[in-house]
RNA sequence: GCCCCCAUCGUCUAGAGGCCUAGGACACCUCCCUUUCACGGAGGCGACGGGGAUUCGAAUUCCCCUGGGGGUACCA
């Protein structure tokens, strides 16, 4: 009992794509469920019929998979609390609503929806606020409404509301990332538990489910920091002691307002399409609101797990800039495993016939083209003249690059000693005659020298390393490529 | 309107009364390295919203103001 489990939940709704707002919540779970030798769930909030969508709930899955934020009880992987999908759990919420009206804490209110937007509407120009009357508090009232039809002439059909005890007065919690933080309670009304459609609501259902699945720690969005008093007074009603709470705050849009589809990408696919490493992204999202206490801010999900901690959670909203994400991603992509950053590129060299090198070779391409790369789909534009025989000179670049006494120079005696010469099994040595070579070509410039061959064998003014690139292309290709920009060259020497 | 939260460089942040002439990272600028683009390295620019109070001493504590955000639903 000393040491009771930790056990913490990322509770989405299937409303939409995954968020970056809910990824960076997953997360922050997800290192403290780690960090802590605790779990880490996953629980699909999906008791808005309108909204839920089952393409969401998929998207939701692999987007918290690619990040690498594997839940250890939710939906597909089970466990024992489950199930895991609050419409697969809604005896469960009827069973315990029951309860709470047999103990006086919930009554039904048969108020339609369009008098309680009426009642609100009045409320809000007399004087700005407005919480339910609690009209239906009284029995008399209640049963006398119940008897009368509804605007559309069928029967009313009940909600279900949590009665606010009168005499509760100002409630305080402990916020693990606040302090405390109090509410008045006569202000909060008295909320519907179940909706008429037989529905829990979000403020219900949490709890119940929270308090079922033995949350230990709720970290959740701070737009929930509102609805906390409401759930605490529920598990007051259910005579239960109610989890830690932990309110992050925003990660706000740069117009400084909520993060929303109107500012472009805010789904982590979105991100991950865009060429974003899901590594990369979860980094960054690590920073957004949390510190690694020993300031180092390049780090795998293990690592910072082994020192993430409530504490070192920022109070304040962060705005989300992109400049410091492409950053990280672009140390990733240099300093990720070859192989692995192989696996990742694939989907963006569809373009290219792969089965023309070895997966050794498609490696040492990476590793020559990856250094200046910020974004994934940057590749196919870096490495399109490793495939393929040939190569297309247009005339901008025969004309910048090709054209002159000089570069036919270049060419011609690239051709006849360099080629006839160089030991094509190894990089170094490349490297090496290539330097050999311009050097026998003074007084032409080196530039000149080395620009006149790139141009010729890659179509580029700039790229990879010159001697990785005639090493992965061979001497076959590399060949045949002079010998097409030599018949382009427009200069002479006789 | 009412309730709640927040306030350090442009951005992400360190900072828990003297270690702060406020540190790091991104972006930007300069220089170096260099067969290109880059990468890397060395510098530079750049902030405690305002006003009170407490204290020998405040970015750090308290109050007010201002500003920003969130919530005010039979959405989550």
């Amino acid at each position: 009992m000393s040491n009771p489990e930790i056990r913490v939940r990322i509770a989405p709704s299937p409303t939409g794509y995954l968020h970056v707002g809910t990824a960076r919540t997953a997360l922050f779970n997800y290192l403290y469920a780690k960090g802590h030798q605790g779990k880490f769930i996953l629980r699909i909030e999906d008791t808005d019929r309108e909204r839920s969508k089952e393409e969401y709930t998929r998207n939701i899955f692999e987007s918290l998979r690619a990040l690498g934020l594997n839940w250890d009880e939710g939906p597909d992987v089970g466990g024992p609390y489950g199930p895991y999908k609050q419409s697969e759990r809604l005896e469960t919420y009827q069973e315990w609503a029951k309860k709470l009206v047999e103990t006086g804490h919930a009554y039904y209110c048969y108020h339609t929806q369009a008098e309680l937007d009426a009642e609100r509407e009045k409320a809000q120009s007399e004087h700005g606020g407005h919480i339910y009357s609690g009209a239906c508090r009284d029995t008399a009232f209640r049963e006398q409404l119940a008897a009368k039809p509804a605007e559309d002439g069928a029967p009313r059909k009940p909600s279900l509301r949590f009665l606010i005890p009168d005499d509760r007065g100002t409630l305080t919690f402990n916020d693990q990332v606040r302090g405390d933080v109090s509410f008045d309670t006569r202000l909060l009304g008295d909320f519907v538990i179940m909706k008429s459609d037989g529905m829990p609501s979000y403020n219900y259902a949490v709890v119940i489910d929270d308090l079922l699945m033995k949350i230990s720690h709720v970290i959740r969005g701070e737009d929930h920091i509102s609805n906390t008093p409401r759930q605490i007074l529920i598990y007051e009603a259910l005579g239960v002691t109610p989890p830690q709470f932990a309110h992050v705050s925003m990660i706000l849009a740069p117009d400084r307002t909520k993060l929303s589809k109107r500012h472009g990408a805010v789904a982590v696919s979105d991100y991950i399409r865009q060429g974003y490493l899901p590594e990369a992204f979860c980094n960054f999202i690590a920073l957004l609101g949390w510190s690694p206490p020993d300031g180092e801010e390049i780090g795998t999900l293990a690592h910072f797990a082994g020192m993430f901690d409530l504490d070192r959670i920022t109070h304040s909203p962060a705005i989300f800039e992109k400049d410091k994400l492409n950053h990280i991603n672009g140390k990733w992509i240099r300093s990720m495993p070859l192989e692995h950053l192989l696996e990742h590129a694939r989907p963006y060299l569809h373009d290219f016939d792969l089965g023309q090198h070895t997966a050794e070779k498609l490696c040492m391409i990476l590793e020559a083209v990856r250094e200046p790369i910020t974004l994934l789909s940057e590749l196919p534009e870096a490495v399109n003249y490793f495939f393929g025989h040939s190569v297309i000179l247009d005339a901008q670049l025969v004309g910048e690059v090709l054209t002159g006494p000089e570069p036919a120079e270049v060419l011609r005696r690239f051709q006849a000693e360099f080629l006839s010469t160089a030991d094509f099994n190894s990089v170094e040595a490349l490297g090496a005659a290539i330097k050999e070579f311009s050097t026998a070509m003074k007084p032409v410039k080196t530039k000149t020298v080395m620009w006149t061959i790139r141009a010729a064998v890659t179509a580029r003014t700039h790229g990879a390393d010159l001697s990785k690139v005639l090493y992965i292309l061979g001497p076959e290709v590399v060949r045949h490529r002079v010998e097409t920009a030599l018949t382009l060259t427009t200069g002479s020497l006789a």
